[in-house]
DNA sequence: GAGAAATGCGAGAACGTTCTCGCACTTCTT
DNA sequence: AAGAAGTGCGAGAACGTTCTCGCATTTCTC
């Protein structure tokens, strides 16, 4: 009764069915001439021992394992990347693949070495955000053989691949267009970019292009309002972010309104605005980019600029399966943003 | 310069640097007699036709996939799952596996799929949040074959895995003893169970271990200090749970405090609070389930029953890994829950 | 300096599939 | 009735590793 025997094997199965491999093998997989009678004699035994196939041998023989890599960083603020995560996994496995996941955290030797692996483990394919466009050797044709890849959120500029991404310039012009609408004439845009470290007004260096994308999109609706405005670039250390926005929110011309890049800097805001007592929606107004299920039920509800992440899940999916299928590189895909007002922006 | 060919394999490196097969395994693999100039050429040969060992010829060999299988659910509100996702895929990396990542959405069907993929896959190993109590005949020894298995965030009573768990009965007595103290005599709490469709005070079977456990603690706190209390049941629908949360807060001999067994829950109860103009940690307060960092920054922060989810997924690969390298079921634990108290509890 | 021990390496099997051949036997065609 | 066509199945190779043997060749031992 224990079954921590081996478990059964083809050769096994064929033998209690009293035919050989290669028959059993037919039999369960439906392809080649065979009759109606040997299937079920077949069948039977492989239920009978409890027969699953081996997976590993099958891709093996087959060069193909059915399994794409993902390498990804997790953010459960934003929840971006971990919604994109379930969105890209979810697909895969609507079209018979499993997916591997890894995660960068944001550092290249980390994204360096999880494709190394995955590349290893002959995933069929690989999607990718890539953590730095300045630092993508890995991600090499030479490197990669002949792994398709396909790049979401992030485009890098210097390598050929195929990406979704979405089209946040766009984004944050619409949203500083709706802000200017609202009467606001004061506006800061609070920037997260990986690997600064001491808050900042002067623009660092941004490895990230969906970063500067919104950057420069609200740098240039500013300048066709010709409004004033502010760019604050803080960096990872959350408790360094607040001290700026506080700082920045204690002076006497202090922004109506403030743009946050991602929800970490929205939390950041909506602290420092607790601490200070001051009333979000009516005393300063905010705008974050990617929306969120708290971002929608607090009160105030925060107005977002929302992206289609599970879209984008999808969307990379079939482009990468594309390449594997067909061998055809696909186009790259940017997907609209969209803005959704709700309570936190007030009229002035 | 195209690297579309076939990636190369070790006869490739063992030709080019005119050694056998076994040789240049040895050469890289650093095992058995040879010497140390022929591991150099070897290794040059490697080097030059950008040799990467094909792990699926290996796990075939080995009979292992240094790969193990996590079947979850992804919950972006909570993000607790998605935070126990990322813990265990880095303590496995840690460990030198990687891991293939299956989503049931609560949803038995998907995780027999789920399971029975992975086991063809031959995962060494399988990590479950188990979606029923009732329905687990796909958990049964006989189907998993020897690969070993262990259950986090819920138990299963029926079936003997190694678990890790949270002390969610103890955290709910803990949380209903601090309100008290701060004065509050009429409490409610609103359980979400997935499954149901209408909200009800009508207790329903619940599936899940943890839920069942902070309700009970909830009760049994309750009984002891004699107070009034309800429950509220709420399902998979959120606008029926505000609904409910709604007609509830209505009512002439409203709680005082409201406990929430998860975020979406709390979600619910903060929007509704918004709607109708009650003032989050003075009209009413609200203890939830589950910390979360926009728990913690909105205004008011939100006093939480905290779980260790890093700990568990950790633990949950440890316990997993030394059944596939040690062959011994290690023990099941339960991790303690932390009060965290923070500015939505009010004193009465 | 002759046998023993140690060293370096190659041959070949094994892991569990799939799939191409070819062989034997049955059924059709005229 | 005899060749052609069709049917069902088994033998065996291949996928890319790892690892056990055993065979040379070198180095040690007294």
């Amino acid at each position: 009764m224990t079954a921590n025997k081996k478990a059964p094997t083809l050769n096994d199965v064929a033998e209690l069915a009293g035919v050989s491999r290669a028959t059993a093998s037919r039999a369960l997989a439906g392809y080649g001439r065979i009759s109606e009678q040997t299937v079920e004699v077949v069948r039977k035994a492989a239920q009978n021992l409890g027969y699953r196939p081996n997976e590993v041998a099958r891709a093996m023989r087959a060069g193909k394992t059915r399994t794409i890599g993902l390498v990804v960083i997790s953010d459960f603020t934003n929840a971006f990347f971990d919604r994109a995560t379930k969105s890209i996994i979810d697909a895969a496995k609507q079209h018979g693949y499993q997916t591997v996941v890894s995660h960068t955290d944001e550092n290249i030797a980390n994204e360096r070495q999880a494709v190394q692996t995955l590349i290893e483990k002959r995933v069929d394919g690989l999607i990718v955000v890539p953590a730095s466009d300045v630092e993508h050797d890995h991600l090499r044709p030479s490197r990669l053989g002949s792994t398709p890849l396909v790049l979401i959120d992030r485009k890098l500029e210097a390598v050929d691949f195929p990406s979704v991404t979405t089209g946040d310039y766009q984004g944050a012009i619409e949203a500083v267009e709706f802000a200017h609408q609202k009467g606001h004439r004061n506006m800061a845009f609070i920037v997260s970019v990986p690997g600064v470290v001491e808050a900042t007004f002067d623009r660092p260096h941004i490895p990230i292009s969906t970063v500067v994308d919104r950057t420069n999109g609200f740098a240039e609706a500013i300048k066709q309002l010709k409004i004033k405005s502010q760019m604050l670039y803080c960096g990872d250390s959350q408790s360094k972010a607040e001290d700026a926005v506080s700082e920045l929110l204690q002076r006497p011309d202090r922004p109506s309104i403030l743009f946050t890049s991602n929800n970490d800097m929205l939390l950041a805001v909506l602290k420092v605005a607790g601490v200070l007592k001051i009333a979000i929606g009516k005393d300063l107004s905010v705008v974050s980019f990617d929306d969120s299920p708290w971002a929608a039920a607090m009160a105030p509800a925060i107005t977002v600029i929302s992206r289609p992440v599970d879209e984008l899940g999808r969307l990379a999916v079939e482009m990468l399966l594309s390449q594997i299928d067909g061998g055809k590189k696909p186009q790259s895909k940017v997907l609209p943003t969209q803005l959704i007002s709700r309570d936190s922006v007030a009229t002035v």
